[in-house]
DNA sequence: CAACATCCGTAGTGATCGCTACAGAAAGAG
DNA sequence: CTCTTTCTGTAGCGATCACTACGGATGTTG
């Protein structure tokens, strides 16, 4: 029942497939390249992943769930700023860290905008709760906050491919921080 | 000493390859999509324009043109905050343009970081001149500032790409707007 | 008019694209 | 051991890539 093992490992492939769409995006990578990377043949790809849509379709996989969890420590830190304030910084470091490809997979691969919803629905729903929390000023947008972080983090994606420092695409979070609103007053603080 | 006269309109040929880079990206545009979008053959392009690269370079040449042109329009309002909301609300408009490709070449393409780069030192300038006019805090920082207006122009690139409609578009650019201090305190106003 | 310069379309260059037919190698099942 | 099954690499498929050689068409110039 059982032929020929595979002789490479399928999630150490995986990984390098990962790393080489996420340096070169999925029209730009080619099988050529992919095997290279994955240290494999094309046959051997083809039988283990499928075709190249199928193996970006893991990849994004992966890569999404990574990302999805970083939001998620975020979002469950007590307000909305800090949680704001953590992805940003964490996207920052990220996109510029020089042990992976500079920027994002998820934020600038065209056919991932569905990926890129999944982030925004979070950022909504954590925005809503932090308004309900009393965090967040009612009279706030919360679909409109959450489009605008995403367009900000794409947009230092985009800043760290184009050669932009760790710190100049870490200033440009701490300046979007500003367009989260404080929140409303809480019962009045004794004066200093 | 003259030949044949070529026998299509060269700035015609060259607004139709603006459209298709435009609309698919340097990359993403093929020879045989520039021929058939500008409506001449192959040797003919050569002929005119070089090679696919330097077509590229005039295509960006005017689609350069015409986004400094917004962009200086923007600046010549008397304050910052003016400037950057006209600013953010033209590129919502024709970032979301029925009438043309979505989103910007400029801000999309990895080649014209170059030209993203000219659009920041606009707004570096601008910032700047807006502290010595006073409607800009003394202790902002305009290199942040300006990365910032970039980085969030190019994430609205992105979400019209990603079909966000005109109107998701515009709340980014509303909500960026915050990101931008308000004046400081001038001559205290009556009280109303 | 003839001579010349330039452009036109056809047709095809070698290279690379995503993908696969094929045959041999390497494992478990009997 | 043999048989079966699956994986392996080589080698190559048709399609498309950016680009061009070539010969005929179409102008201006003398």
């Amino acid at each position: 029942m059982a032929g020929r093992p595979r002789s490479f490992d399928r999630g150490t492939a995986l990984a390098a497939a990962v790393e080489q769409f996420w340096r070169t995006g999925y029209e730009g990578t080619s099988i050529s390249a992919l095997v290279r990377a994955m240290g494999i043949t094309p046959p051997s790809l083809y039988a283990a992943f499928g075709d190249k849509a199928q193996l970006f379709g893991e990849v994004a996989e992966v890569y999404a769930a990574r990302t999805l969890e970083g939001v998620d420590q975020a979002c469950a830190l007590p307000t909305v700023r800090e949680a704001v304030a953590r992805m940003l910084d964490d996207t920052a470091r990220v996109h510029t860290d020089p042990g992976t490809p500079l920027g994002c997979l998820l934020l600038t691969e065209p056919r991932l905008d569905g990926q890129r919803d999944a982030v925004r629905r979070r950022l909504v729903d954590r925005i809503e709760r932090g308004i309900a929390d009393g965090d967040v000023p009612a009279d706030v947008d919360a679909g409109a906050l959450a489009s605008f972080l995403v367009a900000v983090m794409r947009g230092m994606s985009g800043a760290a491919r184009d050669g932009a420092s760790a710190e100049e695409v870490h200033a440009v979070a701490r300046t979007a921080l500003a367009a989260v609103p404080a929140p409303p007053a809480p019962p009045a603080p004794p004066a200093p």
